[in-house]
DNA sequence: ACGTATTTGTTCGTATGTATC
DNA sequence: GGATACATACGAACAAATACG
């Protein structure tokens, strides 16, 4: 068509350009994982352009968590398994009308399909550390605090052992989320025992990489505790006096 | 221990302060979708930063397709569902093979399981809508982009059907990120075809509120899509030319 | 049609705090 | 402790694009 003769001049800016220059040059590897890149003057000097441009486009790399400044020696790059991993970019899933019922269900989803994957996939390595946090559970009984630190740390481990960093950042974010209402279902008399004998079938299912029975324990798991953990969000906002 | 006896003192930045200020704001709709924000200037004063401080931050939040800037205009807020849409990210999505994998597999968990919330819950007019959009596909085969914008149309609507908003989000994001393949390998020959075919058995299963089948037809779908897709990404990225 | 005010884009200079040797 | 290199932060200034009367 007539009307779509010329490309309009698509306006970049500055900052934007230094932004994808820098990007080409981390994916090319012509800075590899961990090392320091130049100074800031350095860089303004080789691509001719005033401080503030490249420290927008820095900050700009940075908050995507693919390079690290540290105040008083320089700017490293991040492993490339760290991209995108900022905790702050994973919060903007969150949604103010999210409700209990929407977290726990979107958890159950993810943390059963880890469950399944990590079967499949665990290293032995992953296997010794999801043992360790497990011995921590047993150990922890009486103390609720270490007990719920445990807890977290063994789905988290899951969660390495699947070995797919986005599900592992959205399994992160929703923790965080329900942190709260889960370590108050914890302290609910009977609960943790039966958490720690579901996390030793899930365990066992995941040793003997048998995806399915992982699957299946996960959701049993997580059935159950999901019963708890409305129970005690529900508790909990009848509690909540209006802030305002 | 006692090594962990005081919690370390988490030195943060000024920009990166700012970010997480305005991500709440964007987030709780105290700024809502195409409003504009108040001036730099203005921001300054009533965050009391510096000029560069607060540009770093929105630049960074620009980049990531929150907002948007306009040159002698302002500052505006895009829609969620355009957020990590920049097609800067593509690039440093696209490329690692790893990362598209992760990003496949995670969008074939989301997806499936949303085709069966869907079956469950779909509600007559949300049922209405997604048969639009499967008409518009039709309507549209001979014009790609057209094709392409019915494709996400349709995906979206389901999300939608499911009621989950958590999950509605994450299918948003993981979206946004792959958009770029799925366009590509949507022109490959025949596939948009296939597509279409996959659609209609997703529609119908749906219809049917049957669960099962609409998790197995998205499956089908995904498994099918996911060959294409990293397949337009590894020519995508072996193209990629040195730029120096 | 023109000019003025507003807003973002870009650079520079300067002062300060921090890390490393 | 001192010297050096570096990031952090602010403020001022001008350019360029846009909006509005």
């Amino acid at each position: 068509m007539a009307k779509d003769f010329l490309t309009p001049v698509t306006r970049t800016t500055l900052t934007a350009d230094i932004c994808r220059k820098m990007v080409s040059h981390l994916i090319r590897g012509d800075w590899r994982s961990g090392e320091r890149i130049p100074a800031e003057r350095e860089l303004c000097q080789k691509l001719n352009v005033g401080r503030a441009s490249l420290r927008e486009a820095l900050k700009a790399l940075e908050i995507m968590g693919m390079i690290e400044t540290r105040l008083g020696d320089g700017t490293y790059v991040c492993k490339r398994s760290e991209f995108f991993s900022r905790p702050l970019l994973w919060a903007i899933v969150s949604s103010s009308e999210a409700e209990a019922h929407e977290l726990v269900e979107a958890r159950r989803l993810i943390e059963v399909e880890l469950a399944g994957m990590a079967a499949e996939r665990i290293t032995p390595e992953n296997l010794k550390h999801l043992g360790e946090h497990l011995d921590m559970m047993e150990r922890s009984k009486e103390n609720p605090l270490e007990f719920a630190q445990a807890d977290i740390n063994f789905h988290i481990a899951i969660g390495q052992a699947a070995h797919n960093s986005i599900l592992m950042n959205a399994l992160h974010l929703i923790r965080n989320l329900l942190q709260q209402w889960i370590s108050r279902s914890l302290s609910i008399e009977g609960v943790s025992e039966t958490a720690l004998e579901q996390h030793k079938q899930i365990f066992m299912a995941i040793a003997k990489k048998n995806s399915i029975a992982a699957r299946a324990a996960m959701q049993d798991h997580l059935n159950e505790m999901a019963i708890s953990l409305l129970d005690a969000q529900q508790k909990l906002s009848s509690e909540d006096s209006p802030i305002k």
